[in-house]
Formats: structure tokens, sequence, C-alpha cells
DNA sequence: CCTACCGATCGGTAGG
DNA sequence: CCTACCGATCGGTAGG
């Protein structure tokens, strides 16, 4: 399943005339890295992996990146901007605390389970970022756990929710792991996962 | 802070005398690679890291275990058994269900978070397992599962749980995801923190 | 357990 | 973006 986009760009030869080159974006390598760091983890994935992925030289993403790390970087950010997008639109929607709740963790699983998103390095990448590259992560996580906090509060408030101030870690906790069995579980479905998630979860 | 511990052992130099020879046992290459695994990821923690740290030349760790990979599996199996005889001493106690869960939860978070323990491969390293490695290291998480799973059953039947069978699960992932974000929180031991996920692990 | 070493690989770069 | 390459490092081994 090698799903590759082509972007094709005519520039001029110089001479009057017209080429067509074919080439990769930059935005196709951190999909790469992103699918890769996902399964091997930063650390055993090689430039040079990335670059076949995306039919290059292995010199050559260093053309769109400086270095492996900001390439990690890059892909940790745009990850949890995405995401972000997504829960402000769920979160956004004014309906009640327990409908946006259920629906933000259906939202977060379809993120972390479903292997087109290669959202799992957010998870366990953590400690492959320099002190640098970290703070600047560190501000995208923030924004993402904010409509989190923001939307448990009232739950919490109600005592729909234990664990007080520290429930969106806990919340966040029994969610992130299931990457680490769900596939081994067999039969359910992303949304039966959930359904039960959500049952864990949330107190009659 | 490097603790060391040497083990100094007699031995007949062949000539009807004694020679003592002051060497690290294989156990402190499995703490010391424990340590780093937990530290820096398997990937990124060379050979050479372990034996300097024991004290000893870069090929001397193939004496004791003939790959890295095979250094892996011991310090994931060990740390796995270890903690079964913690946790099964906890929960043949014949305590009541909700006072064998609290412990439990006391028990595990000190082995995760206490920093003297680097539990954390344990957590994140599965992905850098061969298949046949994998195999082995299972059968050990499974073992550890189980009292789980026994424990919780009274508490889920009696709703004092949700989530159902996939309860442990969830349970597991609230309890693991701490390594994540307790340093940065500040403030909170280790048992006040153990307090809090109970609160949210279990209705009133 | 050390010495000495090997083949392979890696992140990154110069120059086009 | 490719060619060609470099210095460094890595897991592992032979022989003692």
């Amino acid at each position: 399943m090698t799903e590759t986009t082509f972007h094709i760009t005519l520039e001029s030869d110089g001479a009057g005339g017209l080429r067509a080159s074919v080439r990769e974006d930059t935005v196709e390598i951190v999909r790469a890295a992103s699918r890769l760091f996902a399964e091997k983890g930063y650390a055993a994935t090689t430039i040079r992996d990335i670059a076949r992925a995306v039919d290059m030289r292995s010199g050559s993403p260093f053309y769109h990146f400086k270095s492996k790390q900001d390439l990690l970087k890059a892909v940790m950010i745009e990850g949890l901007d995405a995401a972000l997008v997504g829960m402000r639109a769920v979160a956004g929607r004014g309906a009640a605390p327990e409908a946006i709740f259920r629906d933000l963790v259906h939202a977060h699983l379809r993120l972390i389970l479903d292997p087109a998103n290669d959202f799992s390095i957010l998870l366990y990448e953590w400690r492959s970022l320099t002190d640098e590259s970290r703070a600047e992560v560190i501000a995208a996580k923030d924004r993402y756990e904010e409509v989190w906090r923001v939307a448990l509060e009232p739950l919490v408030a109600e005592g729909r929710i234990g664990g007080g101030r520290l429930a969106h870690l806990f919340v966040f906790g029994a969610l992130n792991w299931i990457v680490q069995w769900y596939h081994h579980e067999g039969g359910l479905s992303i949304e039966q996962v959930a359904q039960q998630a959500v049952d864990f979860l949330l107190r009659p």
C-alpha cells in the first residue's frame, strides 16, 4: 500500500521552454517520518528509511529539514495541532458536558487507534526530543490538553469523574494506553472500545 | 551517585596461592541496562554505555549476554517477575477487595514512579523486542496482569469500577501514564498521587 | 573478562 | 534534489 501524491511543477527551463519536475513535498516526508517513527521508534528509524519511503536518496531529506531532530519536532507539533482543530470543533459545539466528553473520547481514540493517523509518536517519543525541541512541542501539547481540561471541569465538579485536578491526566492515561493492547484484543471496533472507555471513565 | 557493588571472588591461581578477582555480576549489568534503557530508550542506549556503567570494556557484556536483545529480554522479564512477587503478597493477604485494590495501586505506583526501580522500560519498549523475545516477555506480563484481573473482578461486579472486561486495561493506562507527567507536576508525593488515582478509579 | 578489531551503518555535508 | 563522501559509532567477535 504505497500511496504517494505527486506534485507536478512546471518550471521554465531558462530557454523559453517548460520542464515538468515531479517531486515529493515536505508534507510527504513528515507523513512518512510519522509512520516510521510510530512503527519502529525515533532512534531505530534512519533518515535512509524515510528517504526510501518517499523515493528520495539518503541525503535529500536534509534539503527539507536541517536535522533528524527537527523532523521529529515537526511530526509532533503538526500532529498535535491537527488534533487540536478536531477537538475544538467537538468541544465548541455547545452541547451538554456529557455529550461533549463522549465525543472527545471517540474522536481521540479514532486519532490514536486508526493506523492511518500514526499518532502514537506523540505518546512515546518525548524523551527523544532535545530540550530545545521539547519546549516547543510542550506548548502544542498544552494547547491540546487545555481543551480537555475545560471540557472535564463541569463533570469533575458534579462528581461524574473522580481524581480532582488530576482527572484529565488519568483520563489521558486510560485512553492512550489503549494503543498498547488494542490490536491484540481482537473483535472490538474503535467505537466499541470508545464506548467501554466512556463507561469506565464516567460515573452513572 | 555511582553506587557499585563489588563481588569479591577468591580463586586459586593454579600455583597453590589465592588471587582476589573483583568483578561485576550479571545482575549488575541487568541493573545498569535497566536504568539506561529507561533513561534513553533501548535503541539509543549502546552496549558501550552499559559497559561503562559497570566499569567494563565495550565487548565484555557479550560474555554475559549473547546480544543486546537478550539483555533487553532479561531486563523486562526480571522486572516483571520481581513485581509479581510483590503484588502477590499484597493480593494474597485475604483483605477486602477495596483494601487490596488500594494497596495494589500504591505498590504499583511505587514501582513505576520510584526512580530507583527503573520500571518504565516495561511500559515503553515492547516494540523493541523481536518476535521471539516478545513471546517470553508476554508470558511474564500475563502473570502480572492476572493478579490484577482477579483482584478487580469483585469490584467490577459490584459496579465500583466500570469498563467491564476491559477494566484492568483502563486501570493500567491511568496508572502507567503517570510516569509521563509525575515529575513535572511537583509538590505531590507518590502516596498522594496514589490516593488521587484510587479516587479516580474507584466509584464511591 | 580484556585487547584489538571488523563490517555495517548512521547523520550529515559539499558541491553541483 | 542527487552524487559522492566523511567521520563517528555501533553490535558483535576472535583469541587469549
